[in-house]
Order: structure tokens, then sequence, then C-alpha cells
RNA sequence: CGGAGCGUAGCGCAGCCUGGUAGCGCACCUGCUUCGGGAGCAGGGGGUCGGAGGUUCGAAUCCUCUCGCUCCGACCA
């Protein structure tokens, strides 16, 4: 893309109504515009980094064997009757009437339609094991919407349901789920702890919340320092293998990690001193084991092989899509801007023309550009008639991770000079060396 | 939902107390000079002061109502 040609607004000045860092960044980077208390127009950066997120949970929910479909924002209120929480949910349910005045509602979560879903078409234990998921938009009609996209009203989430024939095999969908969000969150450079937590309305007992550490964090968290450390890294997981699955789920659950919520003095006291860590940390997914709270109180049952009629065992798995943003830029950020790691770059790369209109480094730019996209990367050239100032503060501001500057005095010597957002540090070579590098930093990622 | 505060140009703000017909910085446009970390000079465009009502000869300013937003606390992906 060239900026010239892109859609970038940025503000040198900090919006008054920004307070947390990533709230203020992705008004400052041109990625979002507030439109009311918690609602959000995507712009072209912030809705380029959101696709991304969301292309990776797909990802790596179709590799953990989970199904994606898609259902609608709107919701009849019937289905709500059915399961008893239509009254229960409250205000933070916004509710709508149709021309005909039926009740509707705009949905905070799924748990009644997918079993809705489910029980018109599945009758038999032959069809379980069967997850399936969606990314959608949600509404929850928070008392006080507030930082940014990480407290909205309106949210993507990716939320999945499991059904299962056993409370066993409802325990493994568990277990997988745990798996792939690491996986997940891994992809995206972040560190994202699961730690045992208090069940809330959707009911259940095993709950596990994944907390990205962040000193602007929401809740307060315990944990043994070495679990921040634990790292899936690439292993290869086969999410089919019941054993695997819970002795991975074992090595990031063992060590101490809760909530303010679920924090107990005395197990934590038993963490060796110099290992005991408080911290803040932000939510970014919940996964629950729930049993038949759902498929009872709305019939969702199949046959056994005994020929009786059980109802299914359920969970569901939500991670926070758009709040990740928010997330990823309070891990990841310092004084100048952002610093997005490379697996969710909206990015690949900035070339910086430090003298735009000079013959020289123009063709030199446009032979960057073009050789980096001829290698399938998506480079940003800011091809803009700015001072070179300008066009530095903007990159730094927006975060990609590498920049190359090209410049009339290092074309004189035949290089340019490739620089990581995250160190700071420049090297020199020559431009066809720069994009093998490019290359090589984003293979396989 | 309790408490506090703010709405004046795209953004950040001053003016309001003590009414007299709107200003500053950045951004934007034009020209010249600059050009390796948010340039300088000169000129220019843009605001029914959130909205409605009231007081007054006169309201951004005083009064009433209303809408929106933010922050602190109790609740949540």
């Amino acid at each position: 893309m060239r900026l010239s040609r892109y859609f970038l607004p940025v503000l040198k000045e900090n919006p008054a109504e920004a307070q947390i860092v990533s709230h203020r960044l992705m008004l400052r980077a041109g990625m979002i515009k507030q439109q009311a208390a918690g609602i959000y127009s995507w712009l072209p950066m912030g809705f380029k980094v959101l696709k991304r997120l969301e292309q990776i949970v797909h990802e790596e929910q179709v590799r953990a064997g989970h199904i994606p479909l898609l259902m609608p924002t709107l919701q009849p209120a019937d289905l709500w009757r059915e399961s008893g929480r239509y009254d229960d949910y409250g205000q933070e349910m916004l509710r709508i009437k149709d021309r005909h005045d039926r009740d509707m509602l705009y949905g905070p979560t799924n748990e009644e339609m997918i079993t809705d879903i489910f029980r018109s078409h599945v009758n038999s234990y032959k069809d379980l094991p069967l997850t399936l998921y969606h990314i959608q938009w949600k509404f929850r009609d928070e008392v006080r919407p507030r930082f940014g996209v990480m407290r909205g009203r309106e949210f993507l989430m990716k939320d999945g349901y499991n059904f299962d024939l056993t409370r066993e095999d409802a325990l493994h969908a568990y277990n997988r789920h745990m798996v792939s969000y690491l996986r997940t969150y891994e992809r995206m450079g972040l560190t994202a702890i699961p730690m045992r937590a208090a069940s809330g309305p959707i009911g259940g007992d095993n709950t596990h919340e994944f907390l990205v550490l962040a000193d602007t964090g929401e809740s307060e968290v315990f944990y043994d320092a070495r679990v921040p450390a634990l790292k899936l890294g690439d292993r290869a997981v086969d999410y089919d293998n019941r054993e695997e699955v819970a002795g991975i789920c074992e090595e990031f659950t063992t060590l101490y990690a809760r909530t303010d919520e679920t924090h107990d003095e005395a197990v934590y006291a038993e963490v060796p001193e110099e290992h005991r860590k408080v911290g803040r940390g932000i939510e970014v997914g919940q996964i629950f084991y729930f049993g038949t709270k759902y498929s009872e109180s709305m019939g969702a049952t199949v046959v056994t092989p005994d020929g009786s009629r059980v109802p299914v065992e359920m969970g569901s798995h939500g991670i926070g899509v758009s709040r990740l943003l928010g997330a990823l830029i309070e891990a990841n950020h310092d004084d100048k801007g952002i610093i997005w790691p490379e697996g969710v770059t909206p990015f690949h790369c900035g070339i910086v023309n430090l003298k735009q209109g000079d013959t020289g480094t123009d063709a030199a730019c446009e032979g960057l550009y073009k050789a980096l996209r001829d290698l399938g990367l998506d480079p940003l050239y800011d091809d803009r008639d700015e001072r070179a100032g300008a066009k530095f503060a903007t990159m730094d501001l927006i975060g990609l991770p590498w920049r190359i500057t090209v410049g009339p005095r290092g074309l004189a010597n035949g290089v340019v000079e490739l620089t990581s957002r995250r160190s700071g540090e420049s090297e020199e070579m020559s431009a066809a060396a720069a994009v093998a590098r490019i290359a090589q930093i984003y293979d396989g990622v």
C-alpha cells in the first residue's frame, strides 16, 4: 500500500477522552473512531489488524477440529425465555421490538441459539462429538463502557460450543479449547495465562480465564513467576489424543495462577516466596464446561447406543477478538507508539522515502516496494511529500515492526537502512539484502 | 446505578466568574525558502459556541430543561 493513497488519519495530539494507552494509540494511529459510548467504527488499519486476529483464531480453531458457522446478531426473545435467561440477564441485554411488536434482542452470547440449532438437526450419539463456533459481533449494554475497544458495548467475539455424550468427552473438548487458545495467543505474540476463574452468569464448574499481563489490566492476578515463561512453541499437537492434550493443560495449569475472584491465600502461600508475583491482567478469553445446563432446559438430547435419550454435555468457549487489539497494544508499545508483533502487524514493513521526488530515492523505493510485493509481502510505502521527521514519527506511531529507510546519503554507498521498531537498532545493507531479511523474518509467521 | 466533570473550527484548548456579537496552537489550502527525527516566513479558508426554551436593548457568557461524552466507585469477553 502506498501511504499517499491509503486512509490513515493519524492524530498528532492526544484525544482528551482516551485515558489508557491502547485507546489513545488506536485513536492516534487512525485505527478506530468512536461513534457512541462503547461503539466504534474500525478504520482501515484497525480493521486490517482485526481481520488478521480473526484469521488466526479461525486457523487455530479449525486446526483443533472445530467447525465454523455464523449465527445472527439479532435473536428472538423466545429462545431466551426457554432457557430462563431472558429475565435473568438484566439490563445488559439490549432488547428490541420489531414492527410486529415481537420481542427481539441483540445477542450478548449464543448458547440458546446454538442449542436450538443442535436440537433441530442432531438426534444420535453417532453425530457426537461436535464443536461449532462463530466469530460474530455481540452487544452487552454495559453500564459504563470505557478503555476503548477493551470494554466496548459492541464487540467482536469468537464463541464456540461443544456437544458431547459424556462428561469425559466434554472435558476433553474443554482441554482441546485450552490448548487451541494457548496456541492462538502465542501466535499473536501474547503471553496469556490460563487462570482458574469464577463461573459467572453462564454457569458451570470448570472454567479458566486467559489473562494477558498488563499494568492497566482490570483484574488483579496472583501467579507463580514461572508461569509466563511456559511456551507451547511449535510442537505438533494431536488434538484427538486425550492424554497429550490433558498433559499440556496440566503443564500450564499446575503452577499457581489465579485472579482476585478465586485467589486463595493458603494455597498461594505454598508457592516459594521468590516466585510469588502479584500483578494486573486483561481478560482475553474464557472457557467453560457447564454440563447439561442448557441441553436440559432446552431439550437438546441424543439417543444413546442402548436406545435411551440423554441431554448432551456442553461447554462454551470465548475469545474477545476486538478486545485483543487493546490487549496487544497494552502489552506492546513505548512512548512513541505501537509495536506490533510480527504475527499480527497490519503491514509487514514500512518503506520510508527520505527525499520524495528525488529520482534516485524514488526509484530505489519503487524497486523495494515491488520486490517485497512480488514475494507476497505487504509493505506500507510512505511516499507522501513529507519531511523525514514526520515520516519517522508516523511509522513509530503505527508500529510496523520493521522499517526500511531510503535516502540519498545511503544510496550513494549502495545501502538502505533496516530498523527494528522494537529494539530501535538499525543495520545498513543493500536493498536486495533488506528484502531477503524481511522475507526471512516472515517465513512461517 | 451512586459521585464528579466536560461539550467553543478536524484535534488540543482559552474566553464564561464580571453579558457588548469569537480567539490561540496544531492540522488544512497557496507561495517562497527548507529537507536524515513531527521546519521557517507570508497569505488564506473553516465555527448558527451540543440542542431547546427563558431573562435582556444585546447571551458562548446568566437561568431552566434536554441530549451526548469522560472520569472515580459497584458489575462484565
